[in-house]
RNA sequence: GGAGAGGUGGCUGAGUGGUCGAAAGCGGCUUCCUGCUAAGAAGUUGUGCGGGGUAAAACCUGCACCGAGGGUUCGAAUCCCUCCCUCUCCGCCA
């Protein structure tokens, strides 16, 4: 959520960055200052009658206590407070638009984020690592894994439906080791504090982090509960500090989390539909930082090389791009994605996605801190996969493939099998 | 799921219709005194949204918030209703 002062004071700077995502909002943000000072308004003159019923109601008690008629006052401000239920209802209907609004507008994109539509406007940053050579032709992971008998995606459509897939053997400890392998190397080397979440959460919770209102459509629900299957564990990690002033020597806060992900991948039709690419439940282990303002921008930094650091041990080439204005999250002022090497589609694809989001997260989830001279402040938050476990399989199977069909486990991982 | 108890400020804990944003203690902060493996005294110490003020603060001021939402009342932390959560016992259960 953006800062409603600064939508206030500096209505064409907000406009200006935004329009580099979309054109669109800057007709919201117009909508968004007209209905601010509406709402200011009637804030204004609800207070002021408030003001009068505390006044006369103190008066109420004196007179009593002379003995002086009080049924002018009872009258009045049994009318003060008609007067003021029918303004609050008028004033609810504003808030209600006011923030759903506030709550639907992305976060403003940093000064260095290039401009741009889509994807093929990112910039890449750097590339790790060359693309091995084949002396034969590397197949789809999806092909290994059937030959090998280790992907199941017939019984996993036959018990879950499309995007549901069954993992066997090797496959299935390949998993289970990577989590290991992720948890161990950001606890061990990069100083994260491990954590174990729900990954059924509240609608505040989402609303928290930017999944919600605007992409329900993405999200799973649990029927007849109020609660939602977590897309990520970013939503998780951030909000186990929502609704706190934190202490200013709490902060750095490092997490690392594993958790299953959930996403109805909504508007993803016939897209990556074959292999465990792009699932409706898949793995990751995630990358959370909750810090000072001053200090986000590094953080960001550290993050991203802290998730290149598993392509690294495993020995799987990759780049890492920077997200132009039109491609970039909803919540996020600042991304990397390190996008990892694909040999049977010739190409990078998305294993992790690293954001700073600033306060954006923080104000929708009251996430302050408390500086020394007592003054509070929204952190800043960032999130990072670290990585999505399911996309890691694929880039192991496949790199290291060999012409009968099996594949290499690498070094680092042995001992995790 | 059933029965009972309870949810108040950073913590403990008073407060059953007005003078309560809320006693007291602890903790935190500031100053003073003393002087040395720290003790004492005084003051101060919640959050949010407005208005004024400032270069920005400080500061002044209005309103709201005592789990959440509704209701009764001239007036609610205090009474009523609904929901949520915690604890204890029983049941069930990985």
């Amino acid at each position: 959520m953006l800062d409603i002062k600064l939508i206030r004071e500096n209505p064409d700077f907000v406009k200006e960055r935004l329009s580099t995502r979309d054109e669109s909002y800057v007709s919201v943000i117009d909508r968004v200052l007209e209905i601010d000072t509406r709402r200011r308004e009637m804030v204004k003159s609800i207070d002021s009658l408030r003001a009068e019923r505390n006044e006369r109601s103190k008066l109420f008690l004196v007179y009593k206590k002379e003995g002086r008629d009080v049924s002018e006052i009872q009258r009045r401000v049994h009318q003060i407070g008609e007067e003021i239920s029918s303004l609050n209802k008028e004033l609810e209907e504003i808030e209600r638009e006011f923030n759903y609004l506030l709550l639907t507008v992305p976060n403003l994109p940093a000064k260095d984020v290039p401009i741009g539509k889509d994807e093929n406007d990112n910039i890449e940053i750097r590339r790790w690592g060359k693309p091995r050579e084949f002396d034969f032709t590397p197949i789809p992971h999806y092909e290994i894994g059937e030959k090998l008998s280790i992907l199941d995606f017939e019984r996993g459509a036959k018990i879950s439906g499309s995007r549901f897939t069954v993992m066997y053997k090797e496959a299935a400890r390949l998993e289970r080791a990577l989590i290991n392998f992720m948890l161990d190397i950001h606890t061990k080397e990069h100083n994260y504090t491990e954590v174990w979440t729900p990954a059924l959460v509240k609608p505040d919770i989402l609303q928290g982090t930017g999944q919600l209102p605007k992409f329900k459509e993405d999200l799973y629900k649990v029927e007849e509960e109020d609660l939602y299957l977590i897309p990520t564990a970013e939503v998780t990690l951030t909000n186990l500090h929502a609704d706190e002033i934190l202490s200013e020597e709490q902060l750095p806060l490092y997490y690392t989390a594993y958790t299953p992900c959930f996403r109805k991948e909504a508007g993803s039709h016939g897209k990556d539909v074959r292999g465990i690419l792009r699932q409706h439940q898949f793995d990751k282990v995630e990358l959370v930082k909750i810090v000072k303002p001053q200090d986000s921008y590094s953080e960001l930094e550290k993050m991203v090389n802290e998730a290149e650091k598993i392509l690294q041990l495993l020995e799987i080439p990759y780049r890492v791009v920077l997200l132009c204005t039109g491609d970039m999250g909803f919540p996020a002022s600042k991304t990397y994605d390190i996008e990892v090497w694909i040999p049977s589609q010739n190409r990078y694809r998305e294993i992790s996605s690293c954001s700073n989001t600033e306060d954006f997260q923080a104000r929708r989830a009251k996430i302050r801190y408390k500086d020394k001279d007592g003054r509070n402040h929204f952190v800043h938050t960032l999130n990072g996969s670290g990585l999505a476990v399911g996309r890691t399989l694929i880039a192991i199977m496949e790199n290291y493939q060999r012409p009968d069909g099996t594949f290499y486990i690498p070094e680092v991982l042995r001992k995790y099998m």
